[in-house]
DNA sequence: CCTATTTGACCAGC
DNA sequence: GCTGGTCAAATAGG
């Protein structure tokens, strides 16, 4: 949520330098034009995480009323959702960051081959090499958008943890493709993989093919939970609410929109990673013992279990709302008025000094 | 020192 | 033989 917020601050500084630059770029509308665009975009995103992010907490707090839960359900409520979005149709999706009329470009996720794979990992340790193409191979691709700023060459995050083994130069295409595996390879053989390849005519554009899937955070020992499935993490960015009557938590707040536009703000006293945050969920919905209802909820809703100490996420609504309003303001004033954006870019002044203070946008 | 990345070489599939 | 996927040594960074 907190980088939502900062998505908002950001983008209300695009609208204040597009502001003050005005009578410097009177003769130049290709500029107003781009910069314009990007507020669009900033916004839009915005817009539609907060949109996707109300209904998950309205779906969340109605069946947490409606029914007796348990953690234990929860947990299962989890897994189930956790299967559906798996197991479902492609959709489409709009694309982190794409400015509007980019999302023309159809793109789409992919399920190539869902068909499950067990052949692959620990049982490969043989002398041999692992045989490619056997076309049993679990494998689905999925377009993702790539940041607008900062290191355009990484790949978006998807909340969980790779280790790049490989690059190659592949016939027909502009850009590498890159090959990673699961950093928990080696501790609980895990054989996820991925490649990551830049599309030739749309280099914002990163399309992942996952192969194989993760087993890492179903290992007794592992530290992890699943982190939430590749389509999850692009309905964060869809424009249509899910088809799925609740969403995973994602991985972490810092960890993919975030990335979106290279300017994480770290919350005060979290030294960790994106990395850290599906530990933090696994104790709460993977052994159960100190899970309680108001952990998933906020899991769920995705204003917990962020970052070790937790501090910072867990306490959505106390800026939630404002937030809503404020986006609100901004996409459902009428377009005659600006006093709205007016408002919105006085009344942050102050929060967006101490956000600046915190981290050197751009 | 440990871990991650880079990169040339190797190898399997087509 | 070509291409793509992986290995592993070298290198870089914390």
């Amino acid at each position: 949520m907190d980088e939502t917020i900062a998505t908002i601050l950001y983008g209300c500084k695009l609208g204040k330098e597009v502001e003050a630059n005005l009578p410097n770029w009177a003769n130049h509308p290709a500029i107003i034009l781009s910069k314009t665009e990007e507020i669009i975009a900033v916004f839009n995103n915005v817009r539609e995480r907060l949109m996707s992010h109300h209904h998950q907490q309205q779906v969340v707090q109605e069946w947490l009323s409606s029914s007796a839960a348990t953690s234990h359900q929860a947990l299962e409520l989890f897994h189930a959702a956790e299967n559906m979005l798996d197991h479902r149709a492609p959709a489409t999706f709009a694309v982190h960051g794409m400015p509007p009329g980019s999302d023309q470009m159809g793109l789409q996720q992919q399920v190539m081959d869902a068909s499950h794979d067990s052949s692959r990992g620990a049982a490969a340790s043989s002398t041999q090499r692992q045989r490619r193409r056997t076309g049993d191979t679990y494998r689905r691709t999925v377009r993702l958008a790539a940041p607008r700023m900062g290191n355009l060459e990484l790949p978006p995050e998807d909340g969980y943890t790779w280790r790049k083994y490989g690059q190659k130069e592949i016939l027909g295409s502009r850009f590498p493709r890159a090959y990673y595996r699961c950093t928990n390879q080696k501790l609980y053989h895990c054989p996820a993989k991925k490649q990551v390849q830049r599309l030739d005519d749309h280099p914002y554009v990163f399309e992942v093919t996952y192969r194989s899937q993760h087993t890492c955070y179903m290992s007794a020992i592992a530290p992890t939970v699943p982190p939430p499935s590749v389509e999850e993490i692009n309905h964060q960015a869809t424009t249509t609410p899910p088809p799925a009557p609740l969403l995973l938590p994602p991985p972490t707040s810092a960890s993919l929109s975030g990335h979106w536009l290279s300017m994480d703000i770290k919350q005060q006293g979290e030294a960790g990673t994106s990395t850290t945050t599906p530990f933090d969920m696994q104790r709460d919905f993977g052994h159960g013992t100190g899970g309680s209802l108001a952990s998933i909820c906020n899991v769920m809703t995705g204003g917990g279990g962020a970052g070790p100490s937790g501090g910072g996420y867990g306490r959505e609504d106390d800026h939630y709302q404002p937030v809503v309003d404020m986006a609100d303001a901004m996409f459902n004033s009428g377009s005659s008025s600006n006093t709205s954006m007016d408002i919105i870019f006085s009344s942050i002044d102050d929060k967006w000094d101490t956000a600046e203070k915190k981290e050197q946008f751009i």
